[in-house]
DNA sequence: CTGTTAGCGCTTTCAA
DNA sequence: TTGAAAGCGCTAACAG
């Protein structure tokens, strides 16, 4: 195509130098390109420029799951501020699968991508780790960890205050009197599970309440609705005593309050129901959720930014955490003296 | 890093048979050729690839707007069936502005990527036609749009049956008794709107119920909550009489219910709701929501398929209408004698 | 079955 | 300020 743009009557080298920017050209003969470029239509090769050594304009995001909405959110906040600066967003969805996983990192690999952003919780086995760190090693480029746990300073991270999250949902419920508080979550040790667990200890502790293993389910194996409906259905069936659920995310707290409403509890009369996460569902659930707000965009954007930032190792800039903060909505009451 | 390629002793050329695929290869030299690659941790550069004549990998879509679950669940898709036919896929959000648009587009010309998918709802103006047709004709690749107007035969077309579900919505608020039916859209015309208002009015005058220009509202300029929200509390501050309402999507259903709600009107003992999408949100609202389902996903792998299967023009494969039906939850009651 | 060679389209020294 | 020429890493056509 560039024989073509010779139509302008200068060198390749001119084209090239006006087209790629920067370099020092006489205003006509840049105009004439220019003309020249549009009468033809022509359009650069990325991929000949990205082979003769420039970065590819590429950052990835690859996910557990592009269902949830949490991961969405991150995505959209990606694809944001990838866009701003010039660069576009590549997604995959791995469904926890090692195997898909494996593939979009080395199809990241073979594009020379900017950067690859992990993203989504996952079980933090020695053989995650060890498959991370070939990752990390692996990609030439940033790869930035996102929501997940760190592997020494190979990686660069982002990540949100679960602990402190899961701290605030369930002292807001202990400041209203409750004190038997049902915790959901789920049987693998999930990194969030396992983390808004321990707020939720930790909050307890704090009270001087004691932990009753018999409030804390986690018999189900996924961190999803059926977690919070069949978590409840074991409570009641078990005849547990509890006023108030904290569940480790919103889908989970909807099926929370889905298996207490058939079991004709009223929410939040009968019982109190916090969840995490924040999404979109959670305002228009009835009564309205209670729920920890997470900042999914910003995580999104701060991991690319990080990325193109590209700071030493160890810098203290490789690693961020971003607040979490309680929303209030209605599904938490008081706990009423009587009960 | 090929001439290190010949660590294993062979020429490029035979280290591009093993690795690009196809060609016939003496087993043992495919072995050492292997082996090396592994030794020496080579990845192929896929921009010298692409350059050489393979078609990039690449399937984009380019949404209106990455945060609106029915956008993402056709992103899923994409994302699903780019995967299964071994192509990644670059995802871009315009938020409705024509510069995105077009930057995602020339961007995706630049990147020579084999489909590009436009997707999610717009007013069908001139201005469009001429802007989409104009891309059609620049992206040498494959054009999808995706749940808006067709361009004659200059671009691939997938769609869903709007008509048919919002007649079947309407019909069935009919089919229990209901006559005076609200319908909540948007004052702009976007395409979606329209056929769908289309659907409620031709299952209205199929069933002898004359239209009544008062019951439809669209006051507000987008198709979001707010829409359905203040669009009822203007229906009630006028004192218009309805038993039910259609709502033009799952959104709008949502603000709808808040503000019956809020004016103290049962759902769906006083008015019946029924929506259209049938978002995840839909099966948690109280009372879920009826609505008409569409089909996201497959409508995103069917436009990449299509993309990938190169239909001629005007074969009758280069288009293509998905079906649509409605899901019957507890948001509709059968019309009170009384009322 | 395998090696040689000629580009793919762009950027970038190095000279002019 | 501009032109000529040398690659970037890969595939494919053509000989061996």
């Amino acid at each position: 195509v560039r024989d073509v743009a010779r139509h302008a009557g200068v060198s390749v080298a001119t084209v090239s130098r006006v087209l790629a920017g920067g370099r020092v050209v006489a205003p006509a003969t840049q105009a004439k390109v220019l003309q020249a470029v549009r009468e033809l239509d022509y359009v650069v090769n990325a991929h000949a420029r990205v082979l003769s050594g420039r970065p590819a304009p590429m950052i990835a995001i690859v996910a557990t799951n592009v269902q949830s909405a949490f991961l969405l959110q991150v995505a959209a906040g990606v694809e944001e501020q990838a866009a701003e600066s010039g660069r576009f967003c590549a997604i995959f969805a791995t469904h926890g699968e090692e195997r898909r996983e494996a593939e979009a990192i080395k199809l990241m690999r073979e594009l020379r991508a900017e950067a690859v952003i992990l993203a989504g919780g996952v079980l933090d086995t020695p053989e995650y780790r060890e498959r991370v760190g070939a990752y990390a090693q692996a990609l030439g480029t940033r790869l930035v960890l996102l929501g997940r746990p760190a592997l020494g300073a190979a990686a660069l991270v982002v990540d949100y205050d679960n602990v402190g999250g899961a701290y605030a949902a369930t002292s807001h419920l202990l400041s209203v009197g409750h004190r038997r508080i049902a915790a959901l979550g789920c049987k693998e040790p999930f990194t969030n599970n396992e983390l808004r667990l321990e707020g939720y200890r930790r909050a307890l502790s704090d009270f001087g309440v004691e932990l009753d293993p018999a409030l804390t389910t986690s018999e189900h194996t996924t961190m999803d609705r059926p977690a919070g409906y069949l978590g409840v259905k074991r409570l009641l069936a078990a005849g547990v005593d509890f006023s108030a659920v904290f569940a480790i995310n919103d889908v989970i707290a909807t099926g929370a309050m889905a298996a207490l409403r058939e079991a004709g509890r009223d929410i939040p009369g009968d019982v109190s129901v916090v969840g995490f996460d924040n999404l979109p569902l959670a305002q228009e659930l009835t009564p309205p959720l209670t729920t920890v707000h997470l900042p999914h965009e910003e995580l999104g954007r701060a991991a690319v930014r990080m990325a193109l930032d590209n700071p030493q190792p160890g810098s203290g800039r490789d690693h961020m955490m971003l607040g979490t903060h309680l929303v209030i909505r209605g599904s938490v009451q008081p706990l009423r003296q009587a009960a």
